[in-house]
DNA sequence: CGTCGCTTTGATTTACCTCAACCTTGGTGG
DNA sequence: CCACCAAGGTTGAGGTAAATCAAAGCGACG
């Protein structure tokens, strides 16, 4: 039973993009719970409360961000439908969890939680994948971070929510629920960076524009290319199956 | 029994500089497991292979990694004594690990080993809770790589290394048995810039080099503040002098 | 003692940041 | 219904941290 003593440690969480979510019972578990709704700049919780409860998103999107010293913020990942958030075994949140959107959750206590999942031979997998899931999205993060230019990042984030969003349609309409500030603290650029980015991906005609918050992905090929993994072009992510998921049709 | 079905994916594992390890029943779980032997530079197993095995670091470094098409590396973890590596639902390995130094490790076949996790109420909640460490770990680098200066990141680096050798020295004695190639993809910099920073910091006094791959930290709390992280004596972090480098006095 | 791999140091370039102005949009109230 | 405003977004000009390009140092090893 996940004993006191292994679980005295603070942290973490399951939060992501967790692209797929096969979760169904997982996420039942927190069917009886009350739904709670959270206005948009509302805060779940901070960075340093105490971790009582675990979220289930019920509806609308979060960001999940630290802050260094100075104000300097990273948004370490965004949360959907379906994720779960302030999974972990640390005594207090490590990050600030705010809604982006309107966002509707679900509460449960997190012991309870713990024993819930520990008890239940079918549910403790359903977890396990979900943290190997945000695991393989955080290192995708850090490749994006070390390595890539504000190009290939801004094409990266426009290509996971894509496909997210739909798997294989051609000419996807994409919403993009945060502020430019929001895509650049989670892409360690700037929004001046950020929003000459798209400007040049809308020349180019990769995408248009709808609305300030939805466009149309045109080309989603040229975009994985923009995105950098030896995505599309080469023979086809050559291993790697991208941690992602998805595929991608021309 | 997570059953074949949930486990019908690949990546990940708990590679981490999980700093703290009690996990020693965990670990004693690769107890009768032969040991085997890698020379520096030699693979583990490389990105795409299919995930057949968790392996447990008994002595040396590794380096675990990915690289874009166009041959960009990114190092997205260290391993060290006592740490897992291969920990994952996925299928492949979405990554390759290397050894760095010469390395014995422990072999365990991945069905048996997810077998014994479900089994065992003790063994579970450990790897549960090196999973969370290493999120967190992961996060950290992600707040690193997405808004550090290149000396905050190198002071990082020394730093951790620096406190898991030895809690609370003075002035500990630290190996670096990577090269700065290493460091270089693993902070997102490059060699030439990991050099010059390294250098600095020398003529600050805040470390002095003995051999190549080890030195003295002089001022572990200066090193903390430089780092960033509000981290030592934060509120002393707070006026943060100016990011950067800069010019302190002793 | 010369070669090879790694590291350091220096000069120059550049991608992105910073600073600053301007434009859009959506909400509000007159 | 429209004028105004604030917040968010775009665009431009210039600065800078780190990258890139280019040479040396420095050990280790045969």
């Amino acid at each position: 039973m996940l004993s006191q003593a292994t679980m005295s440690q603070p942290h973490a969480a399951v939060r992501q993009f967790a692209t797929v979510k096969p979760r169904a019972s997982l996420n039942s578990l927190f069917g009886g719970q009350p739904i709670e709704t959270f206005e948009p700049g509302t805060a779940v919780f901070w960075e340093g409360d105490e971790a009582r409860h675990v979220f289930e998103v019920v509806e609308g999107v979060l960001r999940v961000f630290r802050i260094l010293s100075d104000g300097r913020r990273v948004i370490t990942g965004f949360l959907y439908p379906g994720d779960l958030l302030g999974v972990s075994l640390k005594e207090q949140y490590l990050y600030t969890a705010e809604a982006v959107t309107r966002t509707k959750l679900r509460r449960y206590e997190h012991g309870r939680f713990q024993d819930e999942i520990n008890r239940s031979p079918e549910l403790r997998p359903q977890l396990f994948a979900c943290l190997c899931d945000e695991m393989a999205a955080a290192q995708d993060q850090m490749v994006l971070l070390a390595r890539k230019s504000a190009e290939e990042r801004v094409a990266s984030f426009l290509l996971v929510i894509a496909r997210r969003l739909l798997g294989d349609e051609r000419q996807p309409v994409i919403e993009i629920p945060m502020t430019r500030l929001d895509m650049a603290d989670y892409l360690g650029l700037t929004i001046e960076t950020v929003s000459r980015t798209m400007t040049r991906l809308t020349n180019c005609g990769v995408i248009a524009p709808s609305s300030r918050h939805a466009m149309v992905v045109r080309k989603l090929g040229k975009l994985a290319v923009l995105a950098g993994e030896g995505d599309a072009d080469d023979k086809c992510a050559a291993g790697f199956g991208g941690v992602q998921q998805a595929v991608w049709p021309n």
